[in-house]
DNA sequence: ACTTATACCTTGTTCAGCTATGTGTAGTCC
DNA sequence: GGACTACACATAGCTGAACAAGGTATAAGT
């Protein structure tokens, strides 16, 4: 059901990055999180639903209601023009505030 | 005075990290982190304080009064074990988790 | 006198993420 | 028939870290 907490902030650039690709619906970016972190990403249902919400209120994402391949019933997220900006510079200021961090994390000097 | 934002959960890492090689007081910190960071991580004082005293209350810090090195007074932080021992389980979750992150960001399957 | 750097602190607010829970469909296994 | 798992969505209440914006005070430089 739950996975490890996440470190906050982290987890809209991860579902940007998740529909940059193509639409995928909640499910699907949840499970895609997974499988590309080799299980170390692991979403809560109601810590992702209310995220996607929130992206789409802040016109990062549109939402359309379609079909799955097995033809569930099931509401796509993809990238608007907004949200790719939004990921691209959320991608930047990650790797460098991740740098910045191990550079801290590996230090030895007092 | 105020520096750029914060992935939550990282500046307790970040802080006992920075006393882990020996007391510092809080202004020293902020002071060491920006430095080790090339200027990426700047704490602000407001958010700085509060993190110390937390620490402290969970008893991951112990502090005391003293003086600098220029004789004013100023608190300094230490490292109890719990704090080495929450440092190390902390920096082993932090790896783990931002090379998911990375693992996902330069991911290109769909 | 004024500014900068040092050194500490608190109060109020926000909002992301956590926890728990709910709905319903569809396939599989015994 | 009954139980279980996977799929797919959703909301409500809570907590607490970080943010924003102030405040006190000393010392050194110009």
């Amino acid at each position: 059901m739950s996975g490890s907490d996440i470190f906050t902030g982290t987890l809209d650039i991860l579902i940007l990055k998740a529909v940059a690709v193509g639409p995928l619906h909640g499910y699907a970016i949840g499970r895609w999180l997974r499988l590309q972190s080799d299980d170390v990403l692991d979403i809560d249902e109601g810590v992702l639903y209310p995220a996607l919400h929130r992206l789409g209120r802040r016109g990062l994402l549109s939402a359309k209601w379609g079909q799955t391949d097995t033809g569930r019933r099931a509401r796509f997220y993809a990238l608007t023009p907004d949200g790719r900006e939004q990921l691209k510079s959320e991608k930047t200021r990650w790797t460098e505030y991740s740098k910045a961090v191990h550079s801290v994390l590996q230090s030895s000097e007092g």
